[in-house]
DNA sequence: CTGTTAGCGCGTTCAG
DNA sequence: CTGAACGCGCTAACAG
């Protein structure tokens, strides 16, 4: 086979024109079956492949998405818009015009008025990063059924009809730290710690969830201290972690759920050189590699904010074309980094 | 902005013809220095990119390009062709014929013969699994001379003129299993035992004498027993593995860096449930999967070969298009599977 | 040195 | 129900 099979040559080997081919391979109307049987029948016998870039090139067709994101948050969080844009200018962009507004963090009003703005005349899709609230909810429920695609982005809105999430398994997330964290302390009694960012965030709730099942039924020896809220505050993390390395001698891991990582970091390096203390963390951000790389952490799960906003843009574009979603390529993994597999 | 601009109103707005702003973006020659100028202000006035699915289908070439795989091994290895031709049949495999020829395994002057026999006018680019071997070295450098295109896949040949290798840091994957398996292990004095498949495998040697740095520096309470060469035989591995048990009762960890996986959970399965002795091995196939599952194995280090295969496809037509290649998005992860997270 | 023209493979009119 | 003709954005071959 020295080069594809093209509609041309189906077109041929069927004795029918271009345009009958092409009705049959988009389940047009207005073909005869027996016509349909025989260019059919062509198309498999010469290993017919549609090209799907001069096919997206004659369509000429514009989607026009919408990105949703918090205004401030964790680096992680922030980090998203700039990835956004590379994506934007990326395969994934092409013929895609990607608009984004900032909403004030963690406000479940002022998202659900930026929701309802969105009407299906200038967007074809919308994404955004979940605020668990019944609000929120319905308000995600009236853009479907204005007719506008939505998916969330990193923190799910369950009970929503979002079409797709595109973000990690955060029970996953939190099972998966406890198995190392568990591991990597021993046998031996003693407390962990959790710091978390927000219970108001849905994704830092499953993975305290997961965590502390995992270390429940796993590793019974392992005391569970009061969980501190740092409300991803460096400082008032730091503070308060402070307090807890000084009053709980037996503390030998912590879990940082969300955002705080450089709170925590800065409280260890307070309390001296890399310590019998092991530390997972979220999301290999400048400050996690270094936390890695000089000892302070163990290790750091992540999501990969391109795999997500690329995924976000080629989910949308099947919504609105009708195509099947391929599931197994948009599942986000749930990343392990050591300091030894850095990338 | 509506629309993207393109290679029409680049023109229009430098007042030049299609041709000339195709030979600026094609840094080709024949271009005045000042018409140059005027319209590379132009191309970034508009903010124009190219379209590269649309570039790609006037230019209608085709990339010929050979795989040489070995013809059996691993269940890893094994897995090569079957994700190459998914590889062909996705977005990668526009334009772009792809042939596999099988080789035998481990066999350098069969991989030499299959490589001298690969001309430029049949093909344009070469992947092959390296082999270790002066002769294969060789070989490779005849060819790139030749002016076919080279790269290494999954293990490399250092020391030729291979332009790329797309494959993990194996001595990177070796330290990683060494600082999970050292902290799963804990403080306590024990043995470790490394399964290999073949010191004549290059990555599994990069493996092991990562696995030995890490082991030797930060883990040195840990005994490194002499290294059980498998041959990627289970039974064999099986039988030597069951012998070291018997006589080794502080064996506390496991490392098994290629092959023999199923022989080593085979082994491990005879001695009873699930004990103290952590394991960890490379390649998330079933039957790692179902060991995590049942707890046999602790952590798996994966690849995943669908990603490999496609990255020698488009670092090849990289290389064959003399285009710079996005050594980010090429290099291959080293994944880190428990199983709480596994896909 | 620069411009004109004819496709690449497909989808989309509009005629038959 | 079917076919012919045009154009998407870009490159290549050929004129000027």
């Amino acid at each position: 086979m020295t080069r594809r099979a093209t509609t041309h040559d189906v077109a041929r080997a069927a004795g029918v024109s271009l345009s009958t081919v092409d009705r049959v391979l988009n389940d047009r109307i207005g073909v005869r079956e027996g016509t349909r049987r025989r260019v059919q029948e062509a198309i498999d016998r010469l290993g017919y492949r549609r090209d799907a870039a001069a096919a997206a090139l004659s369509r000429d067709t514009f989607y026009r998405l919408l990105f949703l994101l918090p205004d401030r948050g964790s680096t992680f969080i922030r980090s998203i818009a700039p990835k956004l844009r590379e994506t934007a200018d990326g395969p994934e962009g092409m013929r895609t015009e990607i608009h984004t507004i900032t909403v004030p963090m963690l406000d479940a009003p002022s998202l659900v008025t930026a929701l309802d703005q969105v009407m299906p005349d200038a967007y074809d899709g919308v994404a955004l990063v979940g605020t668990d609230a019944r609000i929120v909810r319905d308000a995600i429920d009236r853009a479907v059924d204005r007719g506008v695609h939505v998916v969330t982005l990193v923190s799910d809105v369950p009970g929503s009809r979002r079409e797709h999430y595109v973000g990690i398994d955060n029970v996953a997330a939190g099972r998966t730290a406890a198995s190392l964290l568990g591991r990597f302390i021993g046998t031996e009694p003693g407390a962990v710690q959790v710091v978390l960012g927000s219970r108001q965030l849905r994704d830092h709730i499953e993975r305290l969830f997961g965590f502390e099942q995992v270390l429940g039924t796993e590793f019974p020896h392992l005391d569970l201290l009061p969980v501190i809220e740092g409300f991803e505050d460096n400082d008032r993390t730091a503070e308060a972690l402070q307090a807890r390395l000084a009053s709980s001698p037996d503390l030998r891991g912590i879990y940082i759920v969300g955002g705080g990582k450089q709170g925590v970091l800065s409280a260890l390096r307070a309390s001296g050189p890399p310590s019998l203390i092991r530390v997972v963390g979220h999301d290999a951000t400048p400050h996690a590699r270094q936390a890695l790389m000089e000892g302070y952490f163990d290790a750091v799960l992540n999501q990969d904010p391109g795999h997500e906003t690329r995924s976000a843009v080629r989910v949308l574009k099947c919504l609105i074309d009708g195509t099947p979603i391929h599931q197994d390529q948009e599942r986000i993994c749930i990343d392990i980094f050591l300091r030894d597999n850095l990338p």
